[in-house]
DNA sequence: GCAGATCATTTAATATATTAAATAATCCGC
DNA sequence: GCGGATTATTTAATATATTAAATGATCTGC
């Protein structure tokens, strides 16, 4: 049976990439009963502090509805909390709580070293050229 | 607030390229009524023909259990059929059907045709680098 | 030939994704 | 200040993801 393509596939390509990356990191997450979405909401809130929901779907790449199920979770879990912004009664603010964030500080540093090797095997000018790269492709396919 | 991370995002990255990509593509599916996951397993089907369940899942990259669902739902819909392979019980065969080839060459020279584009946009040279590097990233971290 | 180990797939339970529609607060022109 | 347009988020319905456990068929050593 041949193939209808003369091109590699490349949405795979970069779905395998990423699921090579996350396979290392994936471990600690769960070791700390964070699912992968958990993690990308967590990693905004270290970065920005408090931050209302629609910038936090669009950093953390989770779609609205999508998203309030994940908060719920977590304000469960005593990894967030949420209020209403009192500028802006309809939007919604979202703050890690002390535990989030010293998770947020405790798996940030195993992560990094992650890339420190990533960076030492891959070699610094071949890492900073994929980066380019992928700018470069994502800035052709959505022009803005 | 500063950040606790001296690197880029990798696999945030990964996945924005990925969705960037995919967004030219999607709009032709659901025009067919086909989710992503079911293109990536038509994809496969029209590559390699009859094929069993296990290796639709390594190749199209989808673990079994959601495979299940989503080969029962394709099933509703007249894109595939599922025997047992009579070789060996254990093992379940799927084939796509006479609409499912249909769609299978119809969607596919439409997305060669956005590679071409793509190719043109980005350059051959890389293009190939890109698909260089992310090999390259994948045997780093998945060595076999 | 049979018991246990192994392999392929499915079931079950919960979490997340996707799309459309609903809700609820703010804005804007008048 | 009132009513329609806009914006932010949530609800609803269905599809897919994830993990562990169950089922069912095959192999393997004895």
């Amino acid at each position: 049976m041949a193939s209808t393509f003369t091109h590699r596939n490349l949405p795979r390509l970069l779905l395998q990439a990423r699921e090579a990356v996350m396979a290392h990191t994936r471990p600690s997450l769960r070791e700390h009963a964070l699912s992968d979405q958990q993690w990308r909401v967590l990693r905004v809130l270290g970065e920005h502090g408090a931050v209302e929901t629609g910038r936090v779907a669009r950093e953390a790449f989770i779609l609205g509805p999508s998203l309030t199920g994940v908060l719920a979770r977590m304000e469960r879990d005593d990894l967030i909390t949420r209020s209403r912004d009192p500028e802006d009664q309809r939007r919604t603010v979202v703050e890690a709580t002390a535990h989030g964030m010293k998770l947020v500080k405790k798996l940030s540093s195993s992560i990094e070293s992650h890339y420190q090797w990533l960076e030492q095997s891959l070699g610094k000018a071949k890492l900073t050229q994929l980066y380019g790269l992928l700018d470069e492709l994502i800035a052709l396919e959505q022009p803005e």
